[in-house]
DNA sequence: TACATGATTTGCT
DNA sequence: GCAAATCATGTAA
C-alpha cells in the first residue's frame, strides 16, 4: 500500500452519523455503511479508515446470527439501543467489530469486515505490525480490530457520541455498480436460507483506492437529514 | 463443571 | 489448498 494519502477532505467536513441511521434492519444499514469513515481515537491519536466490506446479521430468525437463541451475556448488546459497538471474541484469538442496528429489543448488527486506512497509518502498523503495508493488511474483520486497538473494552461503545473513542462519520460516495453482493462468510453451520442470504457487501481494495482518489463526498445519507457536527478535531 | 465449536488468520505444502 | 492456533461462549449435564 502506498503512503498515507491526503485524499479525503478536511475532517471538519465530516458529520457524525446519527442514531436514526442505525434504527432499521441491518441489511439496510450494511450497504449504506460502505464508504463511511470509521474513526478511532486511541492513545491521543486519531485513526481513520473507509469501510469497504460489511455483513448483515438480522434478528432471531437469522440462524447465522449470534442472537438467534435470544439474549446471552455475549450478544446482549445486540438487543440494546442502536448505534453501539458489538465487539466479541472468536476462534480463541480474534476480535470482531459490529454496529448494532434496529430498535431496542430487536437484535441486529452489521459486521465490519474490511477497511481502507486514511489517517494514523503509523499507529495502525504499530498495533498490527505483522502484515503492515501489504495490500490486504486491513482486509479482514480480525485484522482491522487489531489495527484499531479494539477489544472487549470497547464493547458497547456509543458510536453516536461525539466524545466516543469509536464513531462513524459520513464518507465518500460509492456507486452501487462497484459494490459486490454475496452470501456471508464463515457461516456454513447455518441452515438455509440463511447460509445463502446475500447479506455481504464488498468493494475491492483497488476500486476503493480509486474512489478515494476522486474524493466524491457523499452529501446526504439516506436516513440522516440532520447530522451532528463533529467537535474537537485536530 | 465439562465439552464442542466458531462472523478467522497465518503459515506451510 | 489445508490445517493449526487458541479460548470465550453456550449448551448440556
Amino acid at each position: 500500500m502506498n503512503a498515507t494519502p491526503s485524499f479525503l477532505p478536511p475532517n471538519k467536513w465530516a458529520k457524525l452519523l446519527p442514531r436514526e441511521f442505525y434504527e432499521r434492519p441491518a441489511y439496510e444499514v450494511a450497504p449504506e455503511l460502505i464508504g463511511c469513515v470509521l474513526r478511532r481515537e486511541i492513545g491521543g491519536q486519531v485513526l481513520r479508515a473507509i469501510i469497504c466490506e460489511t455483513e448483515a446479521y438480522q434478528g432471531q430468525d437469522d440462524q447465522a446470527c449470534h442472537a438467534r437463541g435470544g439474549p446471552t451475556p455475549r450478544c446482549q448488546v445486540m438487543f440494546e439501543e442502536a448505534g453501539h459497538a458489538y465487539i466479541y471474541f472468536t476462534y480463541g484469538m480474534h476480535w470482531m467489530l459490529n454496529v448494532v442496528c434496529e430498535e431496542k429489543g430487536t437484535p441486529a448488527a452489521v459486521l465490519i469486515r474490511a477497511i481502507y486506512p486514511l489517517d494514523g497509518l503509523e499507529k495502525m502498523q504499530e498495533l498490527r505490525p505483522r502484515l503492515a503495508g501489504t495490500e490486504s493488511w486491513l482486509g479482514g474483520p480480525a485484522k482491522l480490530t487489531e489495527a484499531l486497538g479494539l477489544d472487549r473494552s470497547m464493547n458497547g461503545a456509543d458510536l453516536c457520541d461525539p466524545e466516543s473513542g469509536l464513531r462513524v462519520e459520513t464518507g465518500i460516495y460509492v456507486p452501487s455498480e462497484i459494490i459486490q453482493i454475496t452470501p456471508r462468510i464463515g457461516i456454513k453451520y447455518a441452515p438455509e436460507p440463511w447460509q445463502s442470504m446475500h447479506w455481504r457487501w464488498v468493494v475491492a481494495y483497488p476500486q476503493m483506492a480509486d474512489l478515494i482518489g476522486q474524493a466524491r463526498i457523499r452529501e446526504n445519507m439516506p436516513v440522516s437529514k440532520e447530522t451532528l457536527p463533529l467537535t474537537g478535531l485536530p
